[in-house]
DNA sequence: GCATGCAGCACTGCA
DNA sequence: TGCTGCATGC
């Protein structure tokens, strides 16, 4: 080794830099919350390129977000002082997408395909629901597309789904079929579709997936917890014989399973691949030590771990402050009133998060804030590319790029309205769907035949022909000025000028900033844009990233955003709000140990992202929907070490210590609040559940709040739930 | 084709 | 409770 290493290797710890170092072959890095897990990423990926003298060609690097993306990116460059181009660096849908764009033939699709993102894909759901005759209210587009998604997240096609007797299963995956069809018409790709059809690709064309393990010699994945089925049979087929992978991960912040993360994946990979080794990274370099015994404490609960434990060299810190509110209005007060505290003191803004389980919560905060004249900024809500005008501004766009496109067409034909009703549209799609035709060349044809009134068809011809004139009109123009085109020419522009209201100027102003986009636009921001025009390459990009929902965080201001955004971030002041049962854990998971686990795993995700102060304050009462509730602070704070623990109190209020309500006097055997209400129903004796029915009792196991009942229901069976959510009422 | 009113729905949300 | 999507009436 000739090369200079010291900057690759500084600053690294131990187990750091052992993963960075590492022989080839297959790695598992556990990286725990502030562990420096980015950073042995790209330092790794340095490491093969500068030592091993890997060519940057032979890595592939997958994330999950586009933001992981560009961060590695860009460290990547910082740390080398080059750019990372010629490596394959982006998310797992990234990839699969230039792939496909690059073996479009062989993968069976049009060579101008779109992508479909879910609200467009949620959208040809519903027509198709139409176009069977089904009844909406018994098969709601949410459902169906929900089902097609996990099939196709789950490698099946139509025709792997075992139907048998199954109605249910039978019409979804008639519906799926129908969906399939339309899709392949129309030359549409959704998301999911991305990564089957690219797996399919490998499957069906053995050179190509030979080609690619030549090449690939080296792949690196992020947050592994978070693959799904589809997604880990891709790497592992990718991977290959001889390719090694270092996949990184953290089985303890995983809290996708509800959209079909299989956290599985990251506990079972060493049966996978017996030979690989592992190394975990446990030095956390963000918080303080109370806060990670706190995490520790909490996660410990937890049974399918693969096991860790944070430490740190920082101080103890201050303990994490626990408020108990007297409603949700009093939480929003107390929060904002640390706030205020803690900006007086000389901090920023900015520093402070306020962090939640569900959006339904930011409203009442967020008040808060405004009566405090406090400047934030709630994450999440609708992104740039997803708002409405933007859509069918792209919509016009991928039409003038590609006819075929239906998804496009259904939107715009009709917006700005311009005399084409439901009948007429309907016509045009019945004819579509009997000639097996896209929605354009229905159109056309029903122009020059006598199948529309007079009326009609003039308003479908002139519609057609603006079209046609636009993409005419596009040649030798750059983007941006194609776009400005588009917009004005359409009428889209227009129309929205002259609509009233703030919402208008917002609509306005949007548009323009899409002009504005466009320009900045790079051709080579698109993975593989190669053999695509710029405006292919731009429609791609808008559809892999929705973009940011608001622009630059220019102001100093509070963050607001659910727990599951926070993942990945940190904050010197954090809150956690709403800790309480049946909001956190959530109502639904209660009843599910692997779901309830997955809250566990949230609520350590959020306390891990504090860095100096954690507060978590829960209402005893709380307005929720619209209805009063009353809330027990959450088995999450009976979880954490108590010593790790203070109990904030603002006035003299004479209340139950916060601790006997979260269930903890009754795991040091002093309650006698549990107690009196351990065993409300006989053994034996038969109860009312209002969502499983009647049942009877069969047992009782643990104690205190931790009881959990055995019973058997009439119609679902034998279950176990918590008794203190389970809500019987005796029969 | 658009404004208005009402019923139904409400956990998390990346690509 | 508050929003959204849909049906209704002009």
């Amino acid at each position: 080794m000739t090369d200079d290493v010291t900057h690759i290797l500084t600053g690294l710890n131990d187990p750091q830099r052992e993963a960075v170092t590492s022989e080839h072959g297959h790695r598992l890095v556990i990286a725990g919350a502030g562990s420096g897990k980015t950073r042995v990423l790209t330092h790794r990926i340095a490491w093969l390129i500068e030592v091993d003298h890997v060519s940057p060609f032979g890595i592939l690097a997958v994330t999950f977000t586009n933001k992981a993306a560009y961060e590695m990116r860009s460290r990547l460059e910082t740390l080398r002082g080059i750019s990372a181009s010629g490596m394959w660096v982006g998310t797992f849908h990234s990839i699969a997408h230039r792939l496909l764009r690059a073996h479009w033939q062989e993968a069976g699709l049009k060579q101008n395909f779109q992508i479909l993102d879910s609200n467009d894909q949620y959208r040809l759901i519903r027509r198709i629901l139409k176009e069977l005759g089904l009844d909406e209210a018994k098969w709601p587009a949410k459902q169906t597309q929900w089902f097609i998604n996990g099939k196709k997240d789950a490698g099946l096609r139509p025709q792997h789904i075992e139907t048998h007797e199954d109605a249910f299963t039978h019409t979804m995956v008639k519906i799926y079929a129908a969906y399939e069809d339309a899709c392949e018409r129309a030359g549409l790709v959704d998301f999911a579709e991305l990564l089957l059809r690219s797996h399919e690709l490998w499957l069906n064309q053995p050179t190509l997936l030979r080609h690619y393990q030549h090449r690939f010699q080296h792949i690196l994945v992020d947050e592994f917890q978070d693959t799904n089925a589809l997604q880990y049979a891709w790497l592992r087929m990718l991977a290959g014989k001889s390719a090694h992978l270092m996949l990184v991960g953290d089985d303890d912040q995983s809290i996708y399973g509800w959209r079909g993360a299989k956290i599985e994946n990251i506990l079972r990979f060493d049966q996978d691949y017996p030979t690989a080794s592992t190394t975990r990274l446990e030095q956390n370099y963000r918080s303080t030590s109370n806060i990670l015994n706190a995490a520790n404490g909490l996660i410990a609960h937890n049974g399918e771990r693969l096991g860790k434990d944070l430490w740190t060299d920082s101080k103890k810190g201050d303990p994490i402050s626990i408020y108990s509110a007297f409603n949700e209005i009093d939480e929003a007060r107390f929060i904002v009133g640390r706030i205020q505290d803690w900006f007086n003191n000389g901090n920023k803004y900015s520093e402070s998060a306020i962090l939640y389980r569900s959006n339904a919560q930011s409203r009442v905060i967020e008040e808060a804030l405004i009566a405090r004249n406090i400047p934030y900024r709630v994450y999440g809500g609708q992104r740039f590319f997803e708002r409405a005008e933007i859509k069918d501004a792209l919509a016009y766009l991928r039409l003038v790029a590609s006819r075929d496109d239906d998804a496009a067409f259904e939107r715009v034909i009709n917006t700005p309205t311009r005399g084409i009703g439901d009948k007429t549209v309907e016509q045009i799609r019945q004819l579509a769907r009997a000639d097996k035709i896209p929605l354009w060349q229905a159109a056309l044809n029903m122009t020059s035949s006598a199948g529309l009134t007079a009326r009609a068809s003039n308003a479908v011809k002139t519609f057609l022909t603006m079209i046609d004139d636009i993409a005419a009109h596009l040649n030798n123009l750059e983007l941006y000025e194609q776009t400005e085109h588009v917009i004005h020419a359409c009428g889209l522009y227009e129309y929205h000028k002259k609509e009233k209201g703030e919402k208008a100027q917002m609509r306005i102003e949007n548009l323009a900033e899409l002009v504005t986009a466009t320009r900045q636009f790079e051709l080579d921001s698109v993975e593989g844009a190669e053999n695509l025009t710029p405006l292919q390459a731009f429609l791609s990009h808008a559809a892999l990233e929705a973009g940011e929902s608001q622009a630059g965080p220019a102001q100093d201001c509070v963050q607001m955003m659910t727990l599951h955004s926070a993942k990945g971030l940190e904050f010197p002041l954090v809150f956690i709000a709403g800790v309480e049962e049946g909001l956190f854990p959530h109502e639904m998971s209660l009843e599910e140990p692997g779901r309830l686990e997955e809250e566990r795993r949230l609520c350590y995700v959020g306390i891990t992202r504090a860095m100096q102060k954690l507060y978590l304050t829960y209402a005893e009462t709380r307005r929720l929907y619209g209805r009063e509730v009353f809330h027990k602070a959450s088995r999450f704070i009976s979880e954490i070490p108590e010593d790790t623990l203070e109990e904030v109190r603002l006035n003299a209020k004479v209340t139950q210590p916060v601790y006997s309500r979260a269930g903890m006097t009754a795991q040091r055997g002093a309650g006698t609040h549990f107690a009196a209400a351990g065993q409300p129903h006989k053994l034996g004796s038969t109860i009312q559940h209002k969502k499983f029915g009647q049942g009877v009792i069969l047992n009782y196991e643990g104690h205190g709040a931790h009881t959990r009942v055995h019973i058997n229901f009439d119609e679902v069976g034998p279950k176990i739930l918590m008794l203190s959510h389970a809500q019987l009422e005796q029969k």
